[in-house]
DNA sequence: CTGTTAGCGCATTCAA
DNA sequence: TTGAATGCGCTAACAG
């Protein structure tokens, strides 16, 4: 194993000191010509790179940005996490990915790892245990200690800080409204339990779209899902009830394609006695036979912005920063298991 | 914004000298337990915590390892690096992920930036551009720094290190020997170019399971997808030939779920008329009508072992170690789409 | 029991 | 044009 050369091995093989070489590998005026070109040549030579550990402490700051997601195997994640990673490389920048796993304790550990010079800013979307515990001090901590925070998707109101959210309103409202438009009569929705922000967004754009239509909510159609208890058999209730729907909004893409299932276990046929329409950014909606509707969720995009704004934070230099909420706009991407638009 | 607290703070706050400080927070024996109990007070109340910088400079180590995966949105290397964080972050390590995008320049950007002392120790899997180049002089670099490096699934067989690999040619003769089984006489194989290892590998399962079984190869069932083409064109082939197959093996799940839509619309009933067999850890199996048999990998599994094999190099100290090859076993998962076996 | 010194690798200010 | 000194924050060997 050989060791990696610093500036202190080049300077005693020239028999300068450590200054010297840190200037002509800097190319600096002070330094004669012939002294720089034999230096460079020399550590051009030897691959000399500074140490990243050495410049870190020196500067302060780590050219890293950390992430702090839920779970790492949705895939919506993994598109908002492609995003950043390529804005963030764009700029001289890496990452660094830590999961919550969904949990209160997981997340402040990681935020306290992260805060403590690990990294020089931090992209957060925020575990369900907090949102259900509604306890953010760990995040007023991290902002009052200066650090650089944007939250996607699952934010926080309370928190002053840089936001990326998708219109989950406006989603939910698109998607109600187009089986609406289809001609479903009885839209129910498959949703998550109320603490969870972006469903309930999307049940508030549910319920607008139905007064909006002139149709009343009836709460029977109203199933919020508990993910610690299997979830097909709860779905299964909406298809037994005396009067079912005949179409369906899932806040996600899992619900929407249980429920396909069902539907044709049930022997219903998608589209024609049951629309199914998901919000996703997932891939399972474009191999199901049929092919699930959904509401396009771009967390791509999401990633993306959520870097921008993170970078431009951290590398702000005047007095008065101005924190941003930028929503992303959704957009509805019509397969094959809803009715098609009858236009006249 | 308040500033850190640092030893050098606490130290002018009581007037002692920085190493008591130290050694006071480290409870040693040599300081008295009055100055102790005063230090530790005051430190607790302002949350004193070493800097991460000073001590990755200081002890040479960063607690962080480092993964290189080709793709974060491939739910198998999601899996994979699950796994690692849980091995990781029980043993007080971090990880970095990077994305090498299958581009080998990528990837030796990255491998340069995690070993210039971000990260104690690396775990790759290959990118396809790699293989495909066949250059690996930046893995020899690392592995000459003496910088610990462990493979997993796309590995190399000229580098010498830890490696954790899937069983791929026994998982593709589990497939194959079990479309045979269920009595299909013309099996296919949708499999990646040569080059792409695991997909070679699944291949010669694949011939094995057939010789095994006194079935000739017809090359004409031997398909390499060439994924800069339209994937869905290139299958369809299969299904326009004179003699089309009842059997398809599929490497991934992405391939079995696009054959299956194929096999579909061209109105052929599976498993009846044809059946679908894939390869992978991935979500949309369990989705699809009639949901996907397939060949299970166990990416958790793997990213565990990467990261148990890597811990174990970047803390030994004896002087011999020895690289290990762990390969881990595939099994099958029968859901609906092919045969039931028929047993007498 | 407490403090001084040195060093991890680098950049920078100031002195020569 | 070069070098010495300082500091980033921390630990540890050694001295008092």
């Amino acid at each position: 194993m050989k060791q990696k050369i610093t500036l202190k091995k080049i300077a005693k093989e020239f028999d300068v000191s450590i200054s010297t070489v840190s200037k002509a590998l800097k190319d600096s005026h002070e330094i004669s010509e012939e002294v720089k070109e034999r230096i460079q040549a020399f550590a051009k030579f030897y691959h000399y790179k500074p140490n990243s550990l050495a410049l870190n402490l020196r500067n302060q700051k780590t050219k890293t940005i950390g992430i702090i997601i839920p779970q790492i195997v949705h895939h919506f994640f993994t598109k908002v996490i492609s995003g950043i990673e390529l804005v963030a490389n764009k700029n001289g920048y890496n990452v660094m990915i830590c999961m919550s796993m969904d949990s209160y304790e997981k997340e402040v550990l990681n935020l306290d790892m992260l805060a403590n010079g690990v990294v020089d800013g931090i992209i957060v979307s925020v575990a369900k245990e907090t949102e259900e515990k509604k306890d953010f001090t760990h995040f007023k901590d991290l902002i009052n200690n200066g650090i650089p925070l944007v939250l996607f998707d699952r934010v926080i109101d309370e928190i002053k800080c840089n936001k990326v959210l998708t219109n989950d309103i406006d989603g939910g409202y698109l998607a109600t409204k187009h089986l609406v438009n289809i001609g479903c009569k009885r839209i129910a929705i498959l949703t998550t339990p109320e603490f969870v922000t972006v469903g309930k967004l999307r049940l508030e754009g549910y319920k607008n779209a139905l007064s909006n239509s002139s149709m009343d909510l009836d709460e029977e159609l109203v199933m919020q899902i508990n993910e610690e208890h299997d979830i097909a058999n709860q779905i299964k209730k909406l298809f037994a009830m005396k009067n079912p729907p005949d179409g369906i909004f899932a806040v996600n893409e899992i619900y929407a394609a249980i429920a396909m299932k069902i539907a044709n276990k049930n022997n219903l046929k998608i589209p024609d006695d049951i629309s199914i329409l998901g919000f996703t950014d997932g891939l399972i909606s474009q191999y199901t036979t049929p092919s699930l509707s959904t509401v396009a969720q771009h967390g791509y995009h999401i990633g993306q912005k959520s870097a921008e704004l993170l970078l431009n934070e951290i590398e702000f230099q005047d007095t008065e920063y101005q924190y941003q909420t930028k929503i992303i706009e959704t957009n509805l991407i019509l397969r094959e298991s809803t009715k098609k638009l009858n236009l006249h």
